[in-house]
DNA sequence: CTGAAAGCGCTAACAG
DNA sequence: CTGTTAGCGCTTTCAG
């Protein structure tokens, strides 16, 4: 049956955001008050467990609660504490691309997670470079007590400016040596050393970079890469160095070019596993044996970083750790303290592609 | 019973959730009136842009408010306005395994950004099975005007008693005849037909499903596999149907059974392509080419599915349209209309396994 | 132990 | 056009 009694009053709008429309009349406290014949204080009281209510009173007005499916309003609660509750947990990055990357967000599932065993909320954000202004809104708005920030992108300036007036934040990065936010990373340099060194160590001679070193994170891995060459005797060629990470057609393409210089590149250090891979599948793509001609290495350990064929050599991010640590360093912010920023060790996971 | 320790005054407690501290006062709508000599009111009208207010006085309340940092407080806002714009996503789901499945993140980011270009906000809320209970709270506390949920699990009867009582709702998932709240989901039965049908073309003889069929949506697809193996006059080996869908050493160990049975096999069809991929790998590890010996598709077609060696032939869902159908779908429900429910029509993408 | 009263920060009549 | 007034649903003194 879909033609249920109209409503008198209201004409159903029809035009885009709907308006309000015969919403059910929600329950609220004075109803359980009423219904429990006592006041509203009394209700919220034994709602919240107050041990001033006999537990008695307590557990019958609970039990009338649940069965009427009701839960104390937050919003009006938390105006009225003075509190929200809640973080803003904010992913930046412009393509879908960019958020879709496995490792980005495993960081969002264990940050939601680890706030969520604090009992905190958590509201949601994926902000666009163009939306970068407004990085800070749901602070000011009053929605969100802190912000926990992933993807550090290029914003330190920005993100140092919200510090600097007072916003509680904790970012995913790279670290920064005037930071004033704390900020939560792997040691990249140290994973871009790493990273090289292996290939090095393999005896590539003509090791690519693929990495947008505008991001501190693979800027730093960058420097890593260097540090390796040249520890090893090595000039980095500047035309195997490429900023491009995302976009099949143009990962292609370089590694197209890359193919045809004179002296060709036997080795690929990239700073996402998402770009070696793809990387790997247009080496397969064009009858390049990996490991055999060209070698590769990635960066982050996603899950699937094993099941692709060859299984990728990768720099492992411990991510397990990443979402505690965010959420803590938040925590210590909101509280007054100055968490120390956090460098999570890196690892080098040695499969099949070095 | 516990007795706590009545406490003094309040110390600063350090072990948990950290108490108020020394908070910068947050500016509000007072401060700006009597900054711009106006009353609150007008502050509100000109905030919100409204043409009651001289697009002058309007623009200088503006400027001011933004040189301070200020934005209205949303909770304030929603309290008095009743109404909260903000929609509770929720991804079910045990394993952390569960939850990093590409797939669905890739839904949690396309309906974030379909809510946002709506300029609803985002409530995120992981939930475990042990919690399923409380999966109407975002909205039964007010802080959500309506769910979306990702992941029916097998919790159809709970949606539906949500549904009844007049929660608003949207789910991806499997259809399901007597659903009272709309579902968005892809074609499984189809989708588990095409992919059978796929191996068998090809001659396949002994074909292994891989999925857990209490969940609606595998259950789907594992029937669009009998109907093609019916189709096709073969009977199927109820031992060639497991449910495990997750860890890496079941899986394995799922594998390595297959491979000594009487019959043996020569097909997988993966209910996921996570799934997919690592049996892939376990069959690699062994030496059994792909897809010569065996061949394997999978379901999703995450983005890796492309890159991994061979590269997967798998069931297309359309996650473009999945979260903008489901916002839609929830926005219908609130208007008080019924919306149909969204069947998206799924696509078999050969590739290199099958 | 319990209720009455006073707001939290904001918006929306309702007068000017 | 603008200010005054009265709450939104809840928590928390403050008195019993």
């Amino acid at each position: 049956m879909q033609m249920v009694m109209k409503k008198e009053p209201s004409p159903p709008s029809d035009d885009g955001a709907p308006k309000r429309v015969a919403k059910p009349k929600r329950v609220q406290m004075t109803d359980i008050a009423r219904l429990a014949g006592v006041s509203a204080s009394t209700v919220s009281r034994a709602l919240s467990g107050s041990t001033l209510i006999p537990e008695e009173t307590r557990q019958r007005i609970r039990d009338l609660a649940t069965s009427m499916n009701y839960q104390v309003n937050i919003g009006a609660a938390n105006l009225r504490k003075r509190d929200v509750n809640t973080v803003g947990l904010l992913v930046l990055g412009d393509s879908s691309q960019a958020i879709s990357d496995p490792f980005m967000l495993t960081i969002v599932g264990q940050v939601a997670d680890a706030l969520d065993a604090r009992g905190v909320r958590v509201l949601l954000q994926r902000l666009a470079s163009a939306r970068y202004n407004s990085i800070a809104d749901m602070y000011d708005s009053g929605q969100a007590q802190g912000l926990i920030v992933v993807g550090q992108a290029a914003l330190h300036t920005e993100l140092n400016a919200l510090a600097q007036r007072g916003v509680p934040l904790a970012v995913w990065g790279a670290q920064m040596p005037d930071a004033l936010y704390p900020i939560i990373g792997s040691d990249n340099e140290r994973g871009g050393y790493l990273a090289t060194q292996r290939l090095l160590e393999l005896g590539c001679q003509h090791i690519a970079y693929l990495g947008d070193t505008v991001h501190p994170e693979a800027l730093k891995r960058y420097q890593g890469y260097l540090r390796a060459m040249k520890e090893y005797g090595q000039t980095p060629d500047p035309r195997l160095h490429q900023s491009v990470l995302f976009g099949d057609a143009r990962l292609r393409q370089i590694v197209s070019d890359w193919l045809t210089l004179d002296t060709g590149f036997d080795g690929v250090f990239a700073a996402s596993d998402v770009a070696a891979i793809t990387v790997i599948s247009a080496l397969s793509e064009r009858g390049v044996a990996i490991p055999d001609q060209v070698k590769v290495v990635g960066y982050d350990d996603i899950p699937l970083a094993r099941h692709v064929h060859p299984a990728l050599t990768t720099v492992r991010q411990p991510t397990g750790q990443a979402g505690q640590a965010l959420v803590n360093a938040l925590f210590d912010v909101l509280a007054g303290r100055t968490p120390a920023p956090v460098e999570l060790s890196t690892e080098l996971v040695i499969r099949e592609t070095a």
